[in-house]
RNA sequence: GUCUCCGUAGCUCAGCUGGAUAGAGCGUCCGCCUCCUAAGCGGAAGGCCAGCGGUUCGAAUCCGCUCGGGGACGCCA
């Protein structure tokens, strides 16, 4: 059992398409077939656990009164052994089906035999899948974006390993170009004026204290014997020093923020292997290209851009954009991903449907990348809006965050809303610990599940028994059965999270969890209550557990055993 | 100007591949611990789903326009 939930819908399909064909027969309802219609879970539990539309769709195909072509299915209908235990027509011609006791059992069972596997499935059929994320520029420390981002895309690669696809994580590093040698000259300025020289930095360089602190590390370990060098050789000397340095604190930084890449990819070893070369190639052969002004252009015109772009500027640089292609080359064509997933900031969105357009131009298929356009995020603190760090007077990074903030609360409230969504991160709210962060609202759950295990043990009840010796089936009341129909429904979660990109649908499944077992804590006693009904209570708890620890797994967030 | 995201309760947001009475948290007010963690649970109040039009049995959901807000439109990355 994988999916649940997808397992009951499939099999009401089929019982709905045999009492059509029924009806069929018998001469009730007209042969033009049913058509396209849903299978619901519906948000009142009184219209039952699952609810068709067919009749209201089939309508006008029949040319029926939708509630007679509700009844004349409901007539004919066999639930035999589908893990209903009822059908019932309603409204305008709903048909409403109930659950029986099995289906609850089956799914208790099933969570404490997968155990931390349950919820996983082969869905994605081992795909190969690479996500992109983070991504920062290696000349200085991340911003607050790289901090949702980071949440998003891991998460998002956790989710979509869950879903059965071999994932890789990725972080590219922007290691040539205009930024670097920007880094390169501003390191240099810097190099300098600590020597004494009367260099000024320019504006359009990098002016944060990070890149003084640099230059004065350069000249603690190599000294000053480059200072009469020409300043090619300067230049590159404090970067082959610097670079690596930057880098290895991004790793540092991401590390601590729960977040390891499989890969870093340097931007270098395109241009350094004749990739941006050759894909430069295929374009011009393909006639995709042309020159004007001394620069060599890309006619995205032609291929579903707006406008077309330089590939190569007149100086014979080539652009960022020409590195991308090269690099998307690179993971399509030489590493051989199926389906590649970038996660960007939405200041990048005038990006996406050239770089498609230019796999298409270049004869790969461009619908098989895919953008997660992540919209920036507001940083409030008491109401105003937080521009700036208030150590540095710069952009608020991701240390400065994770300073005021607990990890498990910025991964948490980064992975709430879909990543679309312009949202706000309330640094008083992220760092209260109390219900109204839905964090904390969520690890509360799972630490009284431990509670109440610990106070059954100390009462010498088999907890650990529980999977062979309990009755499932006494666990029938409302609050029990909410619970486990909404444990049910985690495969088919993550699968379409997986789908969709949106880990949101995870946080929010998980809080959704915490309060049908808070309820279900109020209003069902474990402890103390007649022996059979205490065993089968008990697993209910070690299986929602279990589920609270499968989904905080995909968000790498700590389930606390006490607090 | 072109493209893009957003607009739902006082606040932050779900719901959007069309379905039954539009949901949650916070805030406000009122209840619930001799009993497994009250970081919890229950209840009340709070809505022209930005506006107008269209599509149809049915629209917060799809389409068009308008208004309001964020972002992008470099031989930057």
């Amino acid at each position: 059992m994988h999916d649940p939930i997808a397992k009951a819908k499939a099999t009401l399909i089929s019982a709905i398409e045999a009492a059509y064909n029924t009806a069929v027969a018998k001469g009730v309802l007209p042969n033009f077939g049913l058509g396209e219609y849903t299978v619901e879970i519906p948000a009142d539990t009184s219209h039952g656990d699952f609810a068709t539309n067919a009749a209201l769709c089939a309508a006008r195909t029949l040319k029926l009164p939708p509630q007679k072509i509700a009844a004349a299915l409901l007539d004919n209908l066999d639930l035999g052994n589908s893990g209903f235990s009822k059908a019932e027509m309603a409204g305008p011609g709903f048909l409403n089906f109930f659950l029986s006791n099995d289906y609850y059992s089956d799914v208790v069972r099933a969570v404490l035999s997968q155990k931390e596997r349950f919820g996983h499935t082969d869905f994605g059929r081992a795909e190969k899948v690479m996500v992109e994320f983070v991504s920062a520029n290696p000349t200085g420390p991340m911003h607050l974006g790289n901090a949702r981002g980071g949440a998003l895309g891991d998460c998002l690669a956790s989710i979509l390993d869950a879903a059965g696809f071999a994932v890789t994580r990725e972080f590219y590093i922007n290691d040539a170009g205009n930024q670097i040698e920007r880094f390169a000259l501003s390191l240099e300025v810097r190099f300098l004026q600590e020597l004494g020289g009367d260099v000024a930095l320019p504006e359009d360089c990098y002016q944060g204290e990070d890149i003084t602190l640099l230059a004065r590390e350069y000249i603690a370990s190599c000294g000053d014997g480059i200072k009469d060098a020409d300043s090619a050789e300067r230049k590159k000397a404090l970067v082959d020093f610097a670079l690596p340095k930057n880098i290895a604190n991004l790793k540092r930084d991401l590390l601590k923020y729960r977040i390891e890449f499989d890969i870093w990819f340097k931007e270098s070893t395109l241009h350094n292997d004749g990739t941006v070369a050759k894909v430069l190639d295929m374009l011009k052969s393909r006639g995709a290209v042309y020159e004007n002004d001394g620069a060599l252009w890309y006619k995205a015109t032609a291929y579903g851009g707006d406008k077309d772009e330089v590939l190569v500027r007149s100086n014979g640089i080539p652009t960022y954009f020409a590195a991308d292609i090269a690099y998307h080359y690179n993971k399509f064509a030489v590493r051989g991903f199926d389906r590649v997933i970038n996660v960007w900031g939405a200041d990048h969105h005038g990006h996406v449907a050239r770089l498609k357009g230019a796999m298409d131009a270049i004869g790969l298929d461009g619908s098989k990348l895919d953008i997660v356009l992540m919209q920036l995020v507001r940083l409030m603190r008491d109401g105003e809006p937080v521009r700036m760090s208030k150590r540095t007077g710069k952009a608020i990074t991701l240390t400065d965050l994770l300073d005021e903030i607990p990890i498990d609360a910025a991964r948490f409230y980064f992975n709430l809303r879909e990543p679309k969504t312009h949202c706000e991160f309330d640094l008083d709210l992220a760092v209260k610990q109390s219900s109204e962060n839905p964090v904390y609202y969520v690890q509360y759950a799972h630490a009284r599940i431990c509670s109440i295990l610990k106070a059954l043990r100390a009462d010498s009840i088999d907890v650990d028994g529980c999977l062979d010796n309990a009755d499932f089936s006494l666990l029938c009341s409302p609050d029990e059965q909410a619970l486990i129909k909404h444990i049910s429904a985690l495969p088919g979660e993550i699968i379409s999270a997986a789908t969709e990109y949106d880990p949101a649908k995870i946080t929010r499944y998980t809080i959704d969890l915490a309060t049908l077992f808070h309820k279900f804590y109020t209003n069902c006693r474990v402890k103390g209550c007649e022996l059979s009904l205490c065993t089968a209570r008990a697993a209910l708890c070690i299986a929602t557990r279990q589920v609270i620890r499968n989904c905080l797994e995909l968000l790498k967030i700590d389930a606390p055993e006490t607090m």
